[in-house]
DNA sequence: CGATTCTAGTCAGGGCCCTTGCCTAGAAAG
DNA sequence: CTTTCTAGGCAAGGGCCCTGACTAGAATCG
């Protein structure tokens, strides 16, 4: 008699959600299983099953339950379908560039490596970027439903392009990511109604590091000491990154100089003579082998700019990284002490350049991955 | 043959919300007006109302349909019960306490203010608050069920008390304004068990002021420039406050000083000689009072804290409010342009002390009356 | 003034989703 | 070969919502 019950399909809903989601988890299960593991009826599973099976999102992997298990009818085991598809992680960095596609469980299913020239040059970036990707996507055998990006430059976060401000480090150069990577991308069909489903995600590599940091408490920032000046606020649990994905810039952030005058972060750099000629870049090697005196003019300089992430941030503690900024921790905590607002400092947990922003960019990539089937079987 | 069904709970529940949300909007339905207002049946609205009737929180307000709608049966007005009670809604600056209960609708019940002395004596602003709140909440007959407080101090967010930061402008002093409100706070008993069901909540009150600005898009920054310093830094739609609640305590932030030495914002008052004999505060009438070259001074200063801001949080654009901000607007744009990142900068809509920072706050005991109506039906 | 008109509210029937209880399938253990 | 034990399926029933038909009751019209 009647046909359209919205408010009935929530509770379906609902129940294929929690069982796609044990399938993430545990990867197969029974019927029987996920009847237990969700706390449903072996009915209410068995129907679920079926639904998603239909739609091409569950199948039947064809394994039977072991005999070792005891006496009893065998199961069917069931999975996530493999075309359920990939998502392509990156890394654009000076170093080069890294594509990985994760699938559904977090698992790398191919690795694509490429490097680049220093300085970059736009147009070998932009190739390197096409081919790891285009490379990663044709191995791993799958379609890939989404990319996620992390970027050694600033990132507008309306466009998803890289952005030079003025004077500031510009280390990978003009990029449009998004652009390069949409044609690899195919998103299931369906995803493409929801209003914040986005293909391809790019934000600043500091954002994404911060994001791996261990632990991660509700309110912490991430200033990263290396080539280029970053800072990630993470607040509330979440990266900030501000109106136009610019939060965090700190090249320019006034702190304190050479003989206590005021001038933007990055001018420190050159006044004391430690900015790589012909480039925007910090150069890491003579900051490392620096002096005493130079040391504590740049200890003094991270702890002005430690004091104004705290004062408009207030995080619970500070966590360094970067190529030269836990090799100068000692100095710039006790640069920090003299504060009038205390705050703890520690350096970060992963070190190299890379791994620690891959590590964020994936987890990201992941939890979208997931989202994405999820609300798939939902908007049919 | 059973009676627990968590799932179905879920869509009757939903259906109670949406009740209940329709008659918050608009005071009183009859049942056939819910109906097609909320989109579902006339039986399922009469079970509702009969539902949340006999759960105290719908009453027959007695009224019937006006003939002049026509010809037909005459219908029963239902509304909200009265028993739902009020939310209190405070504000503490130094020109006094002012104490408001607000019921769901939104509408002003009772409104007390108390002035208190200048500079604050602790005892009597606390004798002035449980006074005012006393007052308003005995003389609206109704149950107050939720206490917002803004403060012209720093708070802690853990414990909710007012606290002294280091040389740092403290008007109001020592006070802990959840202890005092709580005896006249009386929760639906339900909503106890909800996890994050504060009954008080305390924020410094430029936080409330820029909830309070119009428009208010997903990033944007309000800079209080008054007796004393600060900001609030609306990210993501959201007014971020940090892990102690001190996000936005800018008194002690790096910009350029007199000469252009790098010191504390508040210090340059110092150094002009603007700050109030024997107190913490900013004299006012001096800012408004001083000459152009203070003025560029004080100026310069802004704009360093402007671009501390604007590196870190990334607005969209900053709004000026406080006693003197909005007088200077002229000369902070001017010394703002000449940042190297660019950025709006407009005065605040509302110009006096505590009516933006009482909207900041009202908005707020409203939306979590509301909610804890909502709520309270659902963890039955 | 009575018949008509029109709307609020209720009742009966039915569909969907879930649950419990019982049955069948089918392999291992004895 | 019988027993044992588990996966899966079927049937019945309850809760929630919906549609459609019915009742209640006041205003309007002839």
């Amino acid at each position: 008699m009647t046909d359209a019950k919205p408010s009935q399909d929530l509770v379906r809903a609902r129940t294929d959600e929690h069982v796609l989601r044990a399938l993430m988890q545990h990867r197969r299960l029974t019927r029987a299983e996920l009847a237990t593991e969700i706390g449903i009826s072996r009915p209410t599973a068995g129907e679920s099953v079926r639904r998603l099976t239909e739609r091409g999102l569950v199948a039947d992997t064809g394994e039977r339950t072991p005999g070792g298990r005891g006496r009893g009818r065998v199961g069917s085991y069931y999975a996530l379908a493999p075309e359920i598809g990939v998502a392509l992680a990156v890394t654009i960095a000076p170093a080069g560039v890294v594509a990985e596609c994760l699938d559904v469980y977090g698992d790398t299913v191919t690795r694509a490596v490429r490097p680049i020239d220093r300085p970059a040059r736009p147009a070998q970036v932009a190739g390197a970027l096409r081919d790891a990707a285009a490379w990663a996507v044709e191995t791993s055998g799958r379609p890939a439903r989404l990319a996620v990006v992390g970027a050694a430059d600033p990132v507008d976060r309306a466009t998803g392009r890289l952005v030079h401000l003025p004077d500031a480090p510009f280390l990978v150069g003009e990029l449009d990511p998004a652009a390069i990577l949409a044609p690899l991308v195919h998103p299931r069909p369906i995803t493409a109604e929801d209003g914040e489903a986005l293909e391809v995600i790019v934000d600043n590599d500091v954002n994404w590091a911060a994001l791996a940091e261990p632990g991660r408490p509700g309110d912490f920032a991430y200033l990263y000491l290396g080539e280029g000046l970053g800072c990630a606020i993470v607040s509330d649990g979440e990266v900030r990154r501000g109106h136009s994905g610019l939060a965090g810039e700190i090249a320019h952030l006034l702190t304190v100089g050479p003989k206590g005058r005021a001038i933007p972060f990055i001018e420190v750099f050159n006044e004391l003579g430690l900015r790589r000629p012909g480039t925007t870049a910090i150069d890491v090697d003579r900051v490392l082998t620096s002096k005493s005196g130079a040391r504590k003019t740049i200890a003094a300089a991270v702890a002005g700019a430690i004091a104004a992430v705290v004062a408009l941030a207030d995080p619970q503690h500070m966590v360094i990284g970067g190529e030269w900024g836990p090799a100068l921790i000692d100095v710039i905590e006790a640069a920090a002490k003299e504060l009038p607002r205390n705050v703890p400092i520690r350096a970060a947990a992963h070190t190299g350049t890379t791994e620690p922003v891959l590590a964020g960019v994936k987890a990201e990539a992941l939890r979208r991955l997931r989202s994405s089937v999820v609300w798939a079987q939902s908007l049919t």
